[in-house]
DNA sequence: CCGATACATTGATGAGCGTCGATGAGAGCA
DNA sequence: TGCTCTCATCGACGCTCATCAATGTATCGG
């Protein structure tokens, strides 16, 4: 859970071309969040607020590992955070982390 | 340039957790951007409002049917448009599609 | 026509990623 | 101490993708 330094850049890309620098940065961002089953997950866990990741397998329909890996991406992406409550691990959103998102991709 | 039917979905996800087909939908969009190259590319025809396909491969460092590639897949995604002119390919970036996407990703 | 230029397509290659079974690490309970 | 449950990690498999050389297509100038 590095939380990831990530000030990340920006200008936002509609103003000004991105270096390569930065546009390798958000790329990643962008990838962590380029995949069906990542979507669904953090729409799940930002729509609730805070999921338990026992919670999760079901309505995803994937294994356990393969959760458990998805969170790992998002997480290290900045997009969700975790919270060990004795055997469980909760799962809540990053909301700051998505609003930087956008103003990346032009918002105001 | 298959304009991608593409009415989108969308709640945003912080709202409500998306369908599987949604989510697919919506990765394949974001999986368009989540690439330096792509993303540069994008930040350069946003920026200009419009640039020859000439003048992309010196900036992006990539050879040319590399760049031929990303601007098809941009295209496909409906982020951006092309217009033949003589021997030339102009490129123009797509703004709506941007919003759209802000929005999925919880714009107001 | 003919050559040159801009762009698209093809085919091949190498890297990265999503997936899951098997296994490991911790926490709780009896 | 054992057993159970949750989650993380590992290893392997299959698939997708970014990249470029080679080739094809279309346009313009002479």
């Amino acid at each position: 859970m590095p939380a990831r330094t990530a000030t990340l850049c920006c200008t936002p890309l509609t103003e000004a071309a991105l270096s390569a620098a930065d546009a390798t940065e958000v790329a990643s961002l962008l990838g962590a969040l380029a995949d069906p089953v990542r979507l669904r997950l953090l729409s799940i866990v930002a729509a609730q607020g805070e999921v338990c990741g026992c919670n999760l397998e079901g309505p995803l329909g994937k294994s356990q590992p393969t959760v458990s890996h998805h969170t790992k991406v998002l997480a290290e992406a900045g997009l969700i955070t975790s919270e060990r409550r004795g055997r469980w691990v909760w799962w809540r959103p990053v909301p700051e982390r998505l609003a930087l998102l956008r103003q990346v991709l032009g918002g105001q």
